[in-house]
DNA sequence: CGACATATTGAGATCCATCAACCAATGTGG
DNA sequence: CCACATTGGTTGATGGATCTCAATATGTCG
């Protein structure tokens, strides 16, 4: 896949927020740095800033942090949800991250630094306003998860974890796919166990 | 209080996420609506379009749905947060609201339209630009709600809440606080004699 | 006071975690 | 190619946290 075509992958999901025009996406696109991981590499390490965003073209990324020594995973985010990866508490309040991000997969990204995001939203009002609906859109996903893991049994959050991501359980290890659920590895196997035979 | 010093509170909490122009705060002012409402007014119904957002100058709201017959809290909202009230997972992706938003103290807002508030967007970058931190300082909230609901017992979440709403479990109903956590009202009762008997 | 909503308490059931054992797949060094 | 370590997944036994249901206080307001 050449480096154009991703580009291009990026400017549609960019644009399913807001019309971009010609002159706005040559202003982003100037800002971006195209950057390869192996699996296992770290993007984000606990205690340092994150200082860029990452829009990931393809691959696997995790989020996840330790509490009580365990590890809690945040979210994943795959190249064909065509999303950005990074620690956006981090980012976004400019404090050091309690999450690392990790790559499940090799993984391809465009990165998007803070400065240059800050001087897109100065140069371009348009940017500034895709930003303000991204902002919103995730803002309206984290607001469902939370009703989810407020009163939905662990079933039915597996459930909704296979509708956010489809194919996901074929993908990456199921204990973290646990720790994303709030469960145990034990749990989600009997889970998984009495999804299946209830399939019959 | 007069409405003066109500529109001077909204201002100052606008303050704390951008400078504000005296030019932009009369754009957004001149969209302001002053509503009073009684204890006990819905503000936004399960499946009507939530149309305004509203700036909580006194008195508490609380935005719940139901979900297998049981009322589940999303969120308080108390006039000495300063915050905004609305259901905003219908307000921002325009779909109707499967929330109930409602007023536990006679309260008194400050209504923006949805309309208007498209308006000062376009208008002005710098009231975009204010719109996209208050975006995503709500996003890094609800992702701090997740994580704690994700991985922390009963009993810290109810100390977590403590934190968030100071005062609050003397202003409303048990029962709503509890479905806000995610429990029951007999195991946040518990919860309390616990913790009370810690105190000690 | 009487009526109703709210809060507490107790007993039993259920969900899920913990701990330990075991199994399957994969990888590695000799 | 084999021995064996490593990782991931399953299964079973047990315990703890929290729910449900029912009974009993404790307001609060007409």
């Amino acid at each position: 896949m050449g480096s154009g075509s991703s580009f291009e992958k990026m400017r549609q999901s960019l644009q399913q927020f807001a019309a971009l025009g010609e002159s706005d996406w040559l202003l982003i696109k100037q800002q971006l740095e195209p950057r390869s991981f192996k699996k296992g590499d770290l993007f984000v390490k606990e205690g340092q800033l994150c200082t860029s965003i990452g829009f990931l073209n393809s691959g696997i990324a995790r989020v996840y942090y330790l509490a009580d020594g365990k590890e809690i995973t945040s979210y994943f985010n795959a190249g064909n949800r065509n999303m950005f990866v990074c620690s956006f508490s981090s980012f976004l309040s400019r404090k050091p991250s309690f999450e690392n991000v990790h790559f499940l997969e090799d993984s391809e990204l465009l990165l998007l630094s803070y400065n240059g995001l800050q001087e897109l939203y100065e140069k371009s009002p348009a940017i500034q306003k895709l930003g303000r609906l991204m902002a919103e859109y995730n803002y309206v996903l984290s607001m469902e998860r939370i009703y989810s893991l407020q009163h939905l049994p662990a079933i039915e959050r597996y459930h909704a974890m296979l509708k956010t991501y489809p194919g996901l359980m074929n993908q990456v290890p199921h204990h973290y796919i646990a720790s994303y659920l709030g469960i145990t590895p034990e749990s989600l196997s009997r889970i998984r166990k009495e999804a299946a035979r209830k399939e019959k």
